[in-house]
DNA sequence: GAGCACTGC
């Protein structure tokens, strides 16, 4: 395909809007205080990022002086000032502004030193090496004064006073105590991501803050960090808090659209991809952003094709493909240099957006597309989709080019296109089954979770749906209009699993089979810890066929994982059967967590010892809302709403054509599959839930 | 008779 780099797309492009710390101006209408800016933005100073960052220097001046230089030293004393009095604020800081590592300043002003300050991040790594950095800039060690709590793993102790932990701890530490007494204050960090958790948090942090108020208790402080400038959301949620601006350094980006609309974007992101590599230095690497996994693969192996013919002269490229179900040492990959004289391209999925954090990267080629999860409240049902990126996901990835210098940004859409995006990514909460939220709020005794103060609200039929999903699990009681937990409701709420698999292992002394169920829903609840490489599918298929089980995938899951500890967690083991080592190492921890709550609740921990019935009767009891039957013409249908389904290729079931059988989940692409099957009797279903089976049989007949 | 974006407890 040589003619395609030699069309030069730049001829396609012209320059646009420029880096989003020009074109922003300051919403109007409201308190709003602009913090000094010491660097200035798009100034050429050189700068640190503020995570990237190895956490230990032998020179603590340096360290000292670093952070110095960070614009949030030079306005350090207006901002204490401000937050002193505040009970709640919203500070917006831009990328490299110091703000989350600085946050220290709180404490270091006499700020919350009543108690702990929390500061809360999306991911688990973020959480992790924020603490380490500020610990170190601290001089003290790590889980003393500074410390952080992430699943698995707290480092903490009685004079931890700085804690980082990820949104989705907080939130399980509310359940035991919804006021967050330990705290004096919490900051929600990276709140512009608005995760399922964080949404979450937002009320229950104002809930809390309230209630302490009116029980004369030590006022919570609450400090909501964001990125982006479109911050009118969340002062008005929070009572109209003071918006403080804090002016970052990120570098100048030049940003170029197409003229036309283009039809394949794939191909377009082809051609950029050599445009730059024929014209640019070869030591300024580019960061591509793809949908998935095969479109990534398909296009490196694309590229490395077309750069072997290229012209004398021309720097040789080292193509890197990188998402998150790559093993880990080929992830790493992408942070080592490329050899003098070559390339690095990276083609990403969004993982490179907010993730993974490369430094040298100049050139960001934006496709405009992600693969992202939709929710149809009609159906209830969750689509993955490709479709169009919003203003802000647009925002961050051209904001990837300008990480250490100035960059460039190709967009493969028009000026147009883009002014047509979403403003903003529809938050989360808004896209999934609330059922783990409702039964998280439930345990935490709301008073009225079917009118709970969200800041974006999900509709009433997709909150309704999870009530009716947890009164089915016999999660909850209804009386006088008043929804509460029963008590398998709330033994489920101590479960970190969606309901529907906390109920499966709180069933399972029932069926004698604690033990193996604890695996499967393990196995269930981590990434597949199967993989399956294409070009060696003949291979794996063979290395499967040892464990497949007439009786369905959990069963199947279940003799692999027993294979994997009779061979002690053998990687060898792992890489002859296709199994990501990794993955089956989290599902051993998983089950050893699980496995303490059980204990913790006096549950007996039975075996069913080989007698695969009773695995099977307690997954119909806990996946009867999941079920699908055999009809005359071969094809399945759902139970309940009769929904053409079909089994997935990849089941152990595919060849087979049991009469009834239960599935983990609906999986919408060309057809809607059925995934992780287990056969069932059709008579198990309705002694499992007989009202509901009822209901349905009812409405089908009408 | 096909194919899973990304987090997190």
């Amino acid at each position: 395909m040589p003619e395609e780099a030699d069309c030069p797309p730049a001829k396609r492009f012209r320059p646009g809007a420029g880096p989003p710390s020009r074109a922003r101006p300051c919403p109007p209408g409201r308190r709003v205080v602009m913090l000094l800016n010491a660097g200035g933005s798009g100034g050429g100073r050189r700068q640190q990022p503020a995570l990237a960052h190895p956490s230990t220097s032998p020179y603590p001046e340096a360290v000292e002086q670093q952070r110095r230089s960070l614009p949030i030293f030079q306005a350090r004393g207006q901002l204490l000032a401000q937050l002193r009095n505040l009970d709640s604020a919203i500070l917006i800081g831009e990328t490299g502004s110091g703000k989350t590592t600085q946050i220290q300043y709180l404490y270091e002003g006499g700020i919350g030193r009543q108690a702990v300050i929390a500061v809360t991040q999306p991911r688990r790594v973020a959480a992790i090496s924020l603490a380490t950095r500020v610990s170190d800039e601290k001089r003290t060690e790590l889980g003393k004064l500074v410390g952080y709590t992430v699943r698995f793993d707290d480092v903490t102790s009685d004079n931890t006073k700085i804690k980082f932990l990820t949104d989705g701890m907080l939130l399980r530490e509310a359940i035991s105590d919804s006021l967050l007494r330990k705290y004096s204050c919490v900051i929600l960090d990276e709140a512009h991501e608005r995760t399922i958790h964080t949404d979450v948090l937002f009320g229950v942090v104002k809930a809390a803050q309230r209630r302490r108020k009116e029980l004369g208790k030590l006022p919570l402080k609450v400090i909501v960090m964001s990125a982006t400038m479109d911050v009118d959301l969340f002062s008005q949620y929070f009572n109209g808090a003071p918006v403080l601006y804090l002016e970052g350094r990120q570098h100048p980006i030049q940003i170029f659209y197409t003229k036309q609309p283009q039809q394949d974007y794939l191909h377009a992101a082809l051609v950029s991809v050599f445009q730059i590599h024929q014209e640019a230095p070869c030591s300024q690497d580019i960061l591509v952003f793809l949908t998935g996994q095969e479109e990534i693969e398909a296009m490196s192996r694309t590229c490395r094709d077309i750069a072997k013919h290229l012209p004398d002269g021309c720097p040789s490229m080292l193509v890197l493909p990188l998402y998150a179900s790559l093993p880990y040492a080929q992830q790493l990959r992408v942070f080592q240099g490329a050899p003098k004289g070559c390339r690095k391209v990276i083609i990403a999925t969004n993982i490179a957006e907010t993730s993974i954090t490369i430094t040298g990267i100049k050139y960001v080629v934006d496709t405009g597309m992600v693969k992202a999860k939709k929710y149809n409240p009609d159906s209830g049902l969750e689509v993955l989709a490709v479709q169009r990126v919003s203003k802000t996901q647009a925002w961050q990835r051209t904001g990837r080019a300008g990480r250490e210098d100035s960059g460039v940004c190709y967009r493969l859409y028009t000026e147009d296109e883009f002014e047509k995006f979403d403003k903003m990514t529809v938050p989360e909460i808004q896209r999934c089954n609330l059922a783990s939220v409702m039964l998280q709020l439930l345990a935490m005794r709301v008073p009225d979770v079917l009118t709970f103060d969200f800041m974006s609200k999900p509709s009433p039929e997709h909150i309704q749906a999870a009530i009716a999903q947890l009164e089915l699990l016999g999660a909850l009681d209804r009386k006088d209009d008043q929804l509460t937990l029963t008590p398998m409701g709330r033994k489920m709420a101590a479960f970190p699993l969606e309901p529907r698999f906390a109920k499966a292992i709180l069933l399972s002394p029932t069926f004698h089979c604690t033990e193996e169920m604890l695996t499967i829903v393990s196995l269930l609840s981590v990434d597949s810890v199967l993989y399956s490489p294409p070009s060696r599918r003949d291979e794996v298929q063979s290395a499967r066929k040892k464990f497949m089980a007439s009786e369905g995938d959990h069963v199947t899951l279940l003799n692999i994982y027993r294979a994997f500890r009779n061979t002690g967690g053998n990687k060898d083991w792992c890489k002859e059967n296709f199994v990501n080592s990794k993955n089956m190492m989290l599902v051993a921890e998983v089950r050893a967590q699980l496995r303490d709550i059980c204990l913790k609740m006096s549950m007996p921990i039975l075996s069913s010892r080989g007698d695969t019935e009773r695995i099977r009767r307690c997954l119909a009891h806990s996946l009867f809302m999941n079920s699908a039957e055999l009809q005359p013409d071969g094809s399945y249908a759902t139970t309940d709403t009769h929904q053409p389904v079909a089994i997935h290729p990849s089941s152990a079931l595919f060849h087979c054509k049991p009469a009834c059988v239960v599935y983990t989940e609906l999986l919408f692409t060309n057809k809607c599959y059925m995934r992780d099957l287990c056969v069932v009797d059709a008579e198990w279903l309705y002694e499992a839930a007989p009202d509901f089976f009822r209901r349905k049989m009812k409405a089908a007949r009408n």
